[in-house]
DNA sequence: TTGAAAGCGATACCAC
DNA sequence: GTGGTATCGCTTTCAA
């Protein structure tokens, strides 16, 4: 690899000229930018990342913490974060923290250690105080997806109480009485604001949560299959079910269907997220949306201004869901 | 952020025993590493991977290119990779080429500029001269679904047009004779591959292909629905369809049920890849399986192997698809 | 077993 | 405008 010294000297001019013209910076002549030009072309010279981020103290590089780095949600978030920040020539450093405290502190460490300028999180597992502790830290963080008292303008996150009143609601606007629901894990703080959502409508409609008609899933389509094999299977009757997201949704519309019911005349099914897919399944998908990529862009619009000091608008912190009717879901018929 | 200076200094010993306990290196006595151990703790000492990287010229990263950081596909490829390589404590950094040739070129560039152990490519766009010449630079390359003559010990491939074969002889056994193709974008190599393997089946049973029943999509979803739009507005007739991935299947079959269609009485369909989806789809797809985990889990290895000399197994280059028979196709009755 | 010191490849401040 | 040089935080001989 060739360094800045041989341009330099290939060149014939000092170092601090050819960092200059890198950096497109101060002053330097036309006739002596051309000369480090053509010796950086006839070199082939690819600046080191490493030797800029130690003697500047900018990595130009934000580390992402999601989940998984497969599966449509996140790949639609990471997808978003590169985007927005690659505009600027920042890149994300990825890391996984597989819904694992100690994973999930384990890669923070790592992003830590590569001297990320700021970090962005989508974590699950690890408590809030770890958060909060973080934040006082010299890389800047922001929290996606989750919302923390103490430090709420880190915060980028979906109204996901809300989100769960919603589906309910409208499963009960359309004669819906007795409903399912497959939810994701119940230690997940979404878990449980879209679960209290759902309750809430319930009330509001003066029916009774039947824990019997609760089965706990994990997000992932196999959960919602194996949580519908089991509502089917105690032979409860219900004519509608929720599921936490839409991939617990289209697992659970398999197993459905392998019991031999239709949807959505035998079964109405609402789902949560909106994946893109959620309009290719049959029937096509009823759910909720969340704006994910939105909520990412915004993340990263954040860092931008706040460490790049980039002017980029960053309005919301706390996104809201909405309702998205397609046909898995039907009127009441008794 | 503390540096092994404020380290060693606190330890009251040299920045080279420091920096041996951080490797747990040499020789180094027990109370001298346990003063060290301690210091660092009460610091909350990180080292920096930069000036690591610097110094040793290793940056235990290596940068992985694909195409888009969403979708099924490229996800799983991605979690693959990351997973094999954070045994090792490998960094993964990864970049989205978007199928075009100029931005993966620049994305190479990037993740050269960020001195990246090695790389593992997925590219698409990027003639084969280009990975040729890059191949002969100092980063030691590994390209993944494609495979380049001239540096087949680097490329770990698919037998696409087996598996284009596959699918189409498929269908013929079952009786089908009209037979519509939704291919990718006719420019991709495996695009190519799986229509001459398509073709070869036809061939074989002495059916013609029918450019007419030939759509050319854009391996998403979007335009598998398009394609079959487009197919069933001409007003052909065709008792199948093979399409090029298993993201248009879906898209396809959408479109297919928009239309009036049922999915397999009307129209057989098979997809390509078995991605996870597949077998939630209504009704379950038929398709190739892509062992994309495996491949891209082998690209990981042969890094392991050669750059950072971990005896990893590394068995092949060129793997083999086959056929996934589920709901989606049906026998042939006239 | 431990320490001193020379890099690694850039940046950035200070002169000229 | 341009050059000299200290510096960033480590690794890695070479001596002691």
């Amino acid at each position: 690899m060739t360094t800045i010294y041989d341009v330099s000297e290939l060149a014939g001019v000092s170092l601090a000229t050819v960092s200059r013209v890198m950096n497109k910076n101060a002053n330097v002549s036309d006739k002596t930018r051309q000369k480090v030009v053509n010796a950086m072309e006839q070199l082939g010279y690819r600046p080191s990342a490493i030797a800029k981020g130690l003697a500047s103290n900018r990595s130009s590089s934000v580390g992402v913490l999601i989940s998984e780095l497969h599966g449509p949600f996140y790949g639609s978030m990471m997808s978003a974060v590169e985007a927005e920040l690659r505009k600027f020539d920042i890149h994300a450093i990825i890391a996984a923290g597989h819904s694992n405290a100690e994973k999930e502190a384990e890669s923070i460490e790592f992003l830590l250690t590569r001297r990320c300028d700021a970090l962005i999180l989508w974590v699950e597992s690890v408590p809030d105080r770890y958060l909060v502790e973080l934040a006082k830290r010299d890389t800047p963080i922001v929290v996606l997806g989750r919302k923390i008292a103490k430090i709420t303008k880190n915060c980028v996150s979906l109204n996901n109480e809300e989100g769960g009143y919603l589906a309910a609601r409208y499963l009960l606007e359309q004669g819906h009485r007795k409903i399912a629901y497959i939810s994701g894990p119940l230690w997940k703080g979404d878990t449980q604001d879209r679960l209290s959502g759902h309750k809430r409508a319930l009330a509001e409609y003066g029916v009774k949560f039947n824990t019997k008609l609760h089965c706990e899933g994990d997000y992932r389509e196999e959960g919602g299959f194996r949580g519908m094999t089991e509502l089917l299977g105690l032979r409860n009757t219900f004519s509608a079910v929720v599921c936490g997201n839409d991939e617990m949704a289209a697992g659970a519309m398999t197993s459905a269907r392998d019991a031999g019911l239709s949807i959505p005349e035998d079964l109405s099914v609402v789902g949560f997220d909106n994946l893109v897919y959620a309009r290719y399944l049959y029937p096509k998908l009823s759910t909720i949306n969340y704006p994910v990529r939105e909520m990412a862009q915004m993340a990263a619009r954040w860092v931008l201004k706040h460490v790049y000091k980039n002017q980029r608008l960053v309005a919301t912190n706390i996104f809201e869901p909405e309702l998205v009717a397609r046909d898995s879901v039907q009127q009441f018929r008794r």
